[in-house]
DNA sequence: CGAAACATACGAAACTCTTCGTTGACATCC
DNA sequence: GGATGTCAACGAAGAGTTTCGTATGTTTCG
């Protein structure tokens, strides 16, 4: 009732949940140090943008500890997921498939992740079927 | 020299540029009567908009007539890509593979439409090779 | 001609995003 | 116990986005 759906990760806050599904749950220092390997951001920043995604329901925070722990609240997957769907329907009217095709035109692709995707694509049509 | 590679459209500006892309080149007034169909924008928020995206390099503006008309300056598949490469960069870690993957996966496909992505595996395979 | 319609330009308001400095609370350790 | 280090909270600045009102200049037409 009270929750609406997750709204749209900004950049910096897909970099932070980038590592939050990567380390798990994490405290700011955790995840500063992590952002700060490449590109440089201040630890009141990483903090602050955190706070922010709490109030917005993008992690779940654990304050029980003094260094409150943050994790994702939605998983790799149904955010990635989500983005793509946001994105079909923002910039391919809507259509999954067009977005998949120009994906796929749009790059130089290896054998093996060729591969890769028509083995999901078999296992699909089955489903389909 | 002067141009650099052109920035990501927000929301807004890709629905405009969706106008543009459908329309061609197309007046204030064009994008504004064919937006308004859903939702509803001012005639001069599409102006300023349009003025900005001229600043940025988005569109291009024809200024011979007195209503201007304005022509976007990417093509669509271009700047679909644009936006693919970004997402796949922000949210991928950088693997368009992954993206596509994700994308089959998230959704229902039609037994059409899974054949069209197969046949565009087959020609890119032939490329490949 | 003069009124109405139509066009651009400008500026500003409201909002979001990103950044960081400062403050105050709590802990640790000579 | 007092200095030093770590932490969350807060506020605010600066940039960008989206919105639109108002001003101003053209065109049209009755």
């Amino acid at each position: 009732m009270s929750d609406r759906q997750p709204p749209r990760p900004t950049d910096a806050e897909l970099a932070i949940l980038g590592v939050l599904w990567e380390r798990g749950p994490s405290t700011v220092r955790d995840v500063h140090e992590q952002l700060n390997r490449d590109g440089s951001t201040g630890y009141t920043t990483i903090l602050k943008l955190l706070q922010i995604m709490t109030e917005k329901g993008l992690v779940v925070r654990d304050e029980t500890e003094r260094a409150h722990v943050y994790q994702s609240r939605y998983g790799e997957q149904k955010t990635q997921r989500q983005l793509l769907a946001d994105l079909a329907e923002r910039a391919f009217g809507g259509s999954a498939t067009k977005l998949v095709m120009q994906a796929l035109s749009g790059r130089k692709a290896n054998a093996a992740e060729l591969n890769a995707i028509r083995e999901l694509l078999d296992t699909l049509e089955g489903e389909t079927r």
